[in-house]
DNA sequence: CGGATGTTTGATTTGTGTCAACTGCGGTGG
DNA sequence: CCACCGCAGTTGACACAAATCAAACATCCG
């Protein structure tokens, strides 16, 4: 979604969304000349950060595949999204002492931590990273909204493939298919993103597959008629 | 010479999200000896700006009330927050050419605009400016993500209690009654924002009327048991 | 007063949720 | 190497919350 640096300034945005002017990527080497960038590792189910912890950073990731959820006092809990090479995560809880929500690592992957004081203090020094990162804020709050709007207004169905549309524009970006990957999250992470049950992106899935727009083995999802699956989204154009 | 201190550009928290450390109120004062702030003024119905048209400022509500409206190619729509006095609005579109969604007043309104350059500039002189800034946008990513917990996870009436709550605890930080105001939008809007229907908005406010929680007269609400409408909002403890 | 707009209520339909069984695959240990 | 276990995914039958369709009702305003 927000992009610092290596790749890929532009959030990721549903075909909703209209293209971004936007920033483009921060200078890592830059700006590890002014703060101290730590690298780390995480296996499947290991956790960046818990909601309660104190916050010191935020972190860019480099490799893998994460998820952020988001929790209530009750109980409650649902994912609020999913981040790739590229994305920042910790973000939301600048401004906090302690982390807002839960991140977890759902492969191996490695995320870059990047001291969150010494990031405010680089910005007076570097003024085209103070530009970056508020823009990368920026675009995580369309982000959420675009999504927000899609849930509103979407069938269950709609959802899911407005879903898959994202996931192959994001894999576009990283020079990945787009039309051929692999699902690193279980259908209960998908469904609680998409504010639906498991059991219903199952059948959505199912039910995509038979309509021949999508071939689905499990986590293995090819897109045969990615201009029909718009449609179906709601989303006129084909940009590709 | 711009009025007592304008207040906390904070943005409104879900009940459930946790108390916000962050940063206090920007410094208007402070700030208009750098950018020339704009007052304007709006009556219901009127826009602050729509999607599509050039970006150029952000803005502080400094009076009144107004929502903000997502929208996408093929036509469908949703109002994704509303705004009131100390609010910041367009923060959304930082770092596009063209605003991002559409921003109506529902009342009469006074806003005042923040040319966005200047702000950006003004940032490397007043350190403090740019911590908040960038605090007021993780908050606004906070608050959406508590909102799509909520939508998530609660039923209609649920988050028509939510909604309510929501509402009083504005209020109150404002100054005013959070038993007993009165509602700024119309139903349609309120459903829009909850990612329901207007009829079903409605019945859960005469259900809960019936339930003795609230006193509804049209848009005149009176909160009876605040205690009752947060259990129901899988809310455990009440703060007031 | 009449008409437009917004709100409320009722009757009915329908999309998802719920509950439960079953399948297939991956891992582990005998 | 195969048998077993366990979990993720799939599918079906049924229940239910919310959407839809329709009609009355209130309020505002010219």
């Amino acid at each position: 979604m927000n992009a610092l640096a290596t790749h890929v300034p532009m959030p990721a945005t549903l075909p909703a969304q209209q293209a971004m002017a936007a920033a483009g990527p921060i200078d890592i080497e830059e700006l590890s000349r002014h703060v101290q960038v730590l690298r780390r590792k995480l296996a499947p189910g290991q956790h960046v950060y818990r909601a309660g912890q104190p916050f010191h950073a935020i972190y860019l990731v480099h490799a893998g595949f994460l998820k952020t959820c988001e929790l209530s006092e009750d109980g409650r809990e649902r994912v609020t999204g999913f981040r790739m090479r590229g994305d920042l995560v910790g973000v939301e809880s600048i401004g906090l002492a302690h982390y807002a929500c839960d991140v977890v690592a759902l492969d191996d992957s490695e995320i870059w931590e990047l001291p969150y004081p010494p990031v405010l203090h680089a910005c007076l020094q570097l003024p085209e990273l103070q530009i970056r990162l508020t823009a990368a804020l920026a675009g995580e709050i369309r982000n959420d909204r675009a999504w927000m709007l899609a849930l509103g207004t979407l069938t269950a169905e709609q959802r899911v493939a407005a879903f898959l549309l994202d996931m192959a524009e994001r894999h576009l970006r990283l020079g990945f298919s787009p039309r051929h990957f692999l699902l690193r999250m279980g259908r209960a992470d998908i469904a609680s993103f998409l504010g639906i049950k498991h059991e219903t992106v199952t059948r959505a899935l199912s039910r995509l597959d038979r309509l021949q727009c999508i071939d689905v083995q499990r986590r293995e999802i090819r897109l045969l008629d990615t201009d029909g699956l718009r449609r179906m989204a709601g989303q006129g154009e084909t940009l590709h």
